[in-house]
DNA sequence: GGTACTTGGTATGAGCTTTTAACCAAGTAC
DNA sequence: GTACTTGGTTAAAAGCTCATACCAAGTACC
């Protein structure tokens, strides 16, 4: 349930065979359609381990058989996939206005997605709200007959996963709440894992860990909406990692400084990238009134010259932050999401146009740094944290 | 000699002995004096596992006994020690004006220290200089009857330890050059592990590594001299790993933008940190001539009006940059070096007032992050990268 | 001083996991 | 139909940690 709080924990057998359970996974899981020979070969482990892990995974329904391979001179393997039939990974992420939750497949496919318009409240109210839908959810045709390996809940501010609480959101008032412990007791029947994280966090730990394809050596989310949040994982090519600051904690990117001596900050600084991009910073150049969303505001009104210029702006803003965090840790790709993507092109164009002319051609002799803008991020967190949970239970017992 | 290249590797048994001998390691180095009990609790082993093991280390000459630990009412336990005695770490730190070489004990404590000046040359040269210190200092009579364990290598630019290359190095004018694979040949008698890096990501492996006391979450080097550079290191209780991006390369975060608008960097932005804080902008704004060391130059007109408001608003600019860096990374602590700290309190009070001053509330509820500034960081580099080879050799058969 | 008790460390057999090696299965090439 | 190649399984062997029992060396107390 928490984290292994000791310095330098050994391991037994058990663990080991755990260890390559969870390489035998991954692997499958990247390479989709291999077969017990590939896996020795990418694995390192003998052919007579991999059958007799992969017979359990078989067992577990974590993995299931499929065609045989075409053979060149020798017997057809039996090529080998993720299981998405058996379990389901349920996923919530608690905004400022609103809930998402998701029940996903091992493959991080989505079964049903729920989206709530929900107004600030107590931890414990939202705690109830959430436990009817979740049970609600549980109760679906879809997923009725499919094991429940855990539930993640993601929540808009610093939180310390290993306690783990949320420290402080700010935009929901809320102040070191221990929200698991409110949430668990209302939904006894979800014996599996329980796990809380930052949103930005969870969103990069699921960008990453569902990523199509070989997943890139880092990677950065870029939350975009009410505040910029942002998250970072790295995979060292074992299990990907959430970098995490002091005490679990994580950095507000919103409130480093771009603009010395500019606008004040709610933070009581100047000049934070939240004074020019942010959805509160938006909403204040432009009078939007704040029953209204900032992007259903300005549909319409994209074609003002005030308006344009002001996207523009934060647009370039928006680039300098990712030239910064390029240059700052060169992550092979950064992921951009949040409510401000749907403003489009008219604030993004000159954001990717920003940092395409100013990317210094210094470091990258070669490859180049891929920024990907979601379509749709409302899912991205509560999905990530269904990897989370995924990530959990594959080193789990 | 080179990482794992493959995506997800398995483990055996002897992997599972590594771990444990790792662990076991890591626990008597972070808190020397411990006994064979204090180990077994520690790290989660029986006392068994963590008897024969420790016999293992003290055959090998890694570890020591020292006195007996006085009891409470029952055996004394034997406290154990790294072995500092006999092995010895080699690390190079090849700079753009000087090469700085360090002999040291598994314990960090340096043996013998080299500090030559030498101007830019080719990598043949720089790597036939090396070569010809290296052999004089194992020679010497105190590492001499020393087994020595590897050398490591930074280079001040971007570097692919997996190659392992060095891709770029614009003050030396060198790319693309597999440094290693030209010294290898010209000392054929270090037998132990080579590796390459990038001088700060090694000098935050170093600092991180021999950390004293409970080491951070993680910790961020910050290497200000000619260049700015940085590294980042992530711990999550096991062996630390230095977070890096694409291909293995690390960020210039002397090249994130705090002034937009600002002057003329090299790298073709306007703003960029080197504009503001490094090396060569000081000497561009005070005029001094290449031949005289920024310190050097500078200690004697401190009391001038112009050159201490340089070094004031130089100052507020590290200090916006610390300040950035916390709030993208929180890392616990940040440790300064690099030539300028030479320049005293004249750049790092008004570095270390901006960043108290405005260090947003918002996030610290609690514990601060400590910002350490090296008195003297001339062999900090060299010490990571020997730090480096010692957990490649604590990790490997 | 002797005994009971507590804690540190070691030795031995058991249990579990991977490996080795031999074997079977199922295709292609000729 | 036979030789060959590759995929996968099985049984014995090797290696590591663990549980248990045992010895070692101190304190507390009578």
């Amino acid at each position: 349930m928490t984290g292994t709080p000791r310095p330098h924990h050994g391991g037994n057998l058990s663990f080991l065979k755990r260890h390559n359970r969870s390489a035998i996974l991954e692997t499958v899981r990247r390479s989709p359609g291999v077969t017990r020979a590939d896996i020795a070969v990418l694995t390192g482990l003998t052919k007579a381990t991999v059958g007799a892990i992969v017979q359990d995974l078989l067992h577990r329904e974590w993995l299931r058989e499929g065609e045989l391979r075409q053979s060149g001179g020798g017997r057809p393997g039996r090529s080998l996939h993720p299981d998405a039939s058996r379990h389901v990974l349920l996923g919530v992420d608690a905004g400022v206005k609103s809930l998402r939750l998701i029940a996903c497949t091992l493959a991080g496919e989505p079964l049903l997605q729920r989206h709530l318009e929900q107004a600030p409240t107590t931890p414990e109210e939202t705690a109830g709200v959430l436990a009817a839908r979740i049970r609600e959810m549980l109760a679906d045709e879809t997923i009725r007959h499919r094991h429940c390996l855990g539930l993640g809940v993601t929540l808009p501010g610093p939180v310390a996963p290993d306690q783990p609480l949320l420290r402080l959101a700010p935009n929901l008032g809320w102040r070191d709440i221990p929200f698991l412990e409110l949430l668990k007791p209302l939904l006894p029947e979800i014996t599996g894992h329980w796990l809380l994280d930052n949103e930005a966090n969870a969103a990069a730990f699921g960008e990453y860990y569902f990523h199509p394809g070989v997943p890139p050596e880092s990677l950065v989310y870029l939350s975009a909406s009410t505040g910029i949040g942002s998250g970072l994982v790295a995979g060292d090519g074992q299990m990907p990692t959430v970098v995490r600051g002091r005490g679990g904690l994580v950095g507000e990117i919103g409130h480093t400084i771009l603009q010395p001596g500019g606008l004040y900050c709610h933070c009581g600084n100047r000049g934070c990238v939240e004074t020019l991009v942010s959805g509160w910073a938006i909403r204040a150049a432009l009078n939007i009134p704040p029953e209204q969303g900032v992007t259903e505001a300005l549909w319409p009104r994209l074609s003002e010259p005030e308006v344009a210029l002001t996207l523009r702006r934060a647009g370039e803003a928006l680039g300098m932050l990712l030239l910064n965090l390029h240059h700052t840790l060169n992550p092979p790709e950064i992921v951009i999401g949040g409510s401000l993507t749907g403003l489009g092109d008219a604030l993004l164009v000159p954001a990717l146009d920003y940092f395409e002319r100013h990317r210094s051609g210094l470091l990258n002799t070669d490859g180049q740094v891929a920024i990907r803008v979601l379509d749709d991020s409302t899912f991205t967190a509560a999905r990530g944290a269904a990897a989370e949970v995924m990530a959990r239970a594959v080193g789990a017992p």
